[in-house]
This record gives structure tokens, C-alpha cells and sequence, in this order.
DNA sequence: TTTACATGCAACTCTATTGTTGCGTATTAT
DNA sequence: ATAATACGCAACAATAGAGTTGCATGTAAA
């Protein structure tokens, strides 16, 4: 919803990496999206640190989570990056 | 170029409250910038700092500068930001 | 030539961000 | 029940980001 939290969401590379991976594919679990960043994309990351990141994107609405059982499952939303720049463009 | 730069420099409020007043008057000295960022969008920040931010735009293609005299006058381009968040919509 | 003005540059502080490690908890499989 | 799995939480370290102050420089007006 706050545009801030998008652009915050949007300002590092690890997340938009994060966000081209769950717009590939849709619906994946925290462990898969780590393992597919690590192997997909050489990123070399913990899974606490991608707990955090995809927190960030979820306050700003880009994901949103499911518990299911002892998975978290991650999907992706692109609304509130729908527009953002249209301020700028005319 | 670098979309890295790009979304970098859309991250920071004030950096899009530059980019809200160098597109509504393409152009204007950075004095003139600080002046209007102070009254119209009650900002409180020096010129130095402002500086800083137009630094952070211009390495990111979005605004460029040319020195006229002792006025520096800053140019807004929206070219860098056309279709960034596109790879995730469809 | 002074003087004022607009800007550039560098050092410093403060805070936010990113990442790590270590441990705890709930769920699932054996 | 026990062990493995997937995840949450908290403390810490390292780095980057934003802002300030102080001084230097080049241009324009007096």
C-alpha cells in the first residue's frame, strides 16, 4: 500500500532476484526459493537472511505468505508495483 | 544504464520528491531546487545534501546537469525509469 | 577590485540495512 | 518416541546511506 515500502522493497538486488523467481513461479516455499536462488541465480545467502528480505516484501505487499503445515508458502502479487512510476511519466 | 543505480535512486523520499518538482519545471538551478523542496515540501535539508541526491540521480541517468555560469541547471529525464518494473508484470 | 553568490569538496556523525551465528519451536517422517 | 525438517527469533558485526559542518573555488555584481 505505502508507496515507501515498495521503493524500499524494490532498492536491493537480492529482492528483485527474489521477485523474478516468484513471478516464474508462483506459489514456492521459503527452503525452495533459498535453494533456487543459491543454485539458479549464485546467491550466496543464508535462509535467515532471505527470511528477512521476504519479510521486507511482504510489508510492502509484493508477497504475501501461507503457513501449511510446518511450509511457508511464498506468493508473489505484482499490485502495488502496478503504476509506480506513472507520477514521472506523462 | 544500470538499473541497479535506478532503483537505488527511487528508494530514497526525498530523492522522488526531486524527481516529483525537476519533472513538473524541467528546469532549475540546484539553488532554485533547494528553495522550492524547503517551501513547497516543507523539507528540511541543506544544499550540500541535496547535492548528494542530485549525485545519486545523475549517475543513474535520471536527471542531468550542465554548468552555466556560476548556475549549475539541473534537466529531468525519465527515460531510465520507462518499463523498469515491467520483467515482473505481464 | 572587492563583495556577494552559487556551487564543489572533504571529514565527520548517526542511523539504517544487510548479513551472520546460535538457539528454539512446531511439524513431519521413521 | 525419536530424529529430521522447515522455519522463527534475537543478538551481534560490518557496511552503506543520509545528513551535517567547515572551507575552498569560480562567477557575477557593486
Amino acid at each position: 500500500m505505502h508507496k515507501d515500502l515498495v521503493f524500499k522493497a524494490l532498492s536491493d538486488p537480492t529482492r528483485r532476484l527474489i521477485l523474478d523467481e516468484l513471478c516464474e513461479r508462483k506459489e514456492q516455499t521459503l527452503y525452495e526459493l533459498t535453494a533456487r536462488l543459491i543454485v539458479r541465480h549464485e546467491v550466496a545467502i543464508s535462509r535467515q537472511a532471505l527470511a528477512k528480505h521476504i519479510d521486507v516484501l511482504e510489508k510492502a505487499g509484493l508477497v504475501s505468505s501461507e503457513k501449511r503445515g510446518k511450509y511457508r508458502m511464498l506468493v508473489f502479487n505484482d499490485e502495488p508495483i502496478r503504476g509506480v512510476t506513472d507520477r514521472w511519466l506523462k
